[in-house]
DNA sequence: GGAACACGTAACCCACTGGTTACGTTTTGG
DNA sequence: CCAAAACGTAACCAGTGGGTTACGTGTTCC
């Protein structure tokens, strides 16, 4: 079984770790034996072996017998669909102004509160543009 | 400080939780004040404030002191970086074939491996630091 | 000044994570 | 057939994460 009812949430989190990521991107063009990947890291076998467990109940991997060993190939679907998700926070035009902007404001209203010690009166037009 | 030597661990972990990932598609197209955030969300506005500190270590989010209220604002560096590293994984012309002809990979990799037991030595691009 | 409001934080619990060592299982090969 | 190889898994432990309730602090407003 899968496991999670949240599949952004499974891949998110596999990609949280370093040695995982580092491990999808062994896999990024070639499929690899899993003691192969364990020797590329300075931790234990086994637990390299979770983590391509975690990869693999994330969907981000498939694994296929071959031999007394166990090859791992990538499956980027879940890549993808967090890229998808990660898509929706692409500027909707405008955005560049709206960093500049925001990088202003919080400038100006350090200023204002190292200045004037009481009541702050930044009333953002950040959000007005 | 920021906390974490790894932000891309730190941005992936953040978007791990579905109530982070619902905040910061709150916050796309404008501001939000703690409060009002909270109140979107079924748990207790403490959860919800611990959520907006884990966004905001991570560089997701900024905060800035408006009156009695708390507002947050989305930081997009951080999508931007995550979706970068994604993006190694965009199919480099050739992918499917590359699938089916995993079986003779599978079978060279085999041979490879028997005749010179060694570390593998793919591109690591993701620096360990 | 003092009540009410909008927060963040502390203390506490329980579930999960990532590391380890020890072990079980299947496949290879002399 | 039996030893070694290449795995996954179990058991254990320290650390972290997310939830809660209780509390502290700065702002507003009368």
């Amino acid at each position: 079984m899968d496991g999670s009812l949240d599949e952004l949430s499974d891949v998110a989190g596999a990609l949280a770790d370093p040695v995982r990521r580092e491990i999808l991107a062994m896999l990024r063009h070639t499929p690899l034996a899993a003691g192969e990947i364990a020797r590329a890291f300075p931790v234990s076998r086994p637990a390299v072996s979770r983590h391509l467990r975690v990869l693999r109940e994330s969907g981000l991997v498939r694994d296929e017998p071959a031999g007394r060993q166990r090859l791992y190939t990538l499956v980027p679907s879940g890549i993808t669909r967090l890229a998808a998700w990660l898509g929706q926070f692409d500027a909707p035009p405008g955005w560049e102004q709206r960093l500049d902007a925001l990088g202003t404001e919080v400038r100006r209203a350090r200023r204002d509160r190292t200045a004037a010690p009481r009541a702050v009166d930044h009333d953002s037009e950040e959000r007005s543009a």
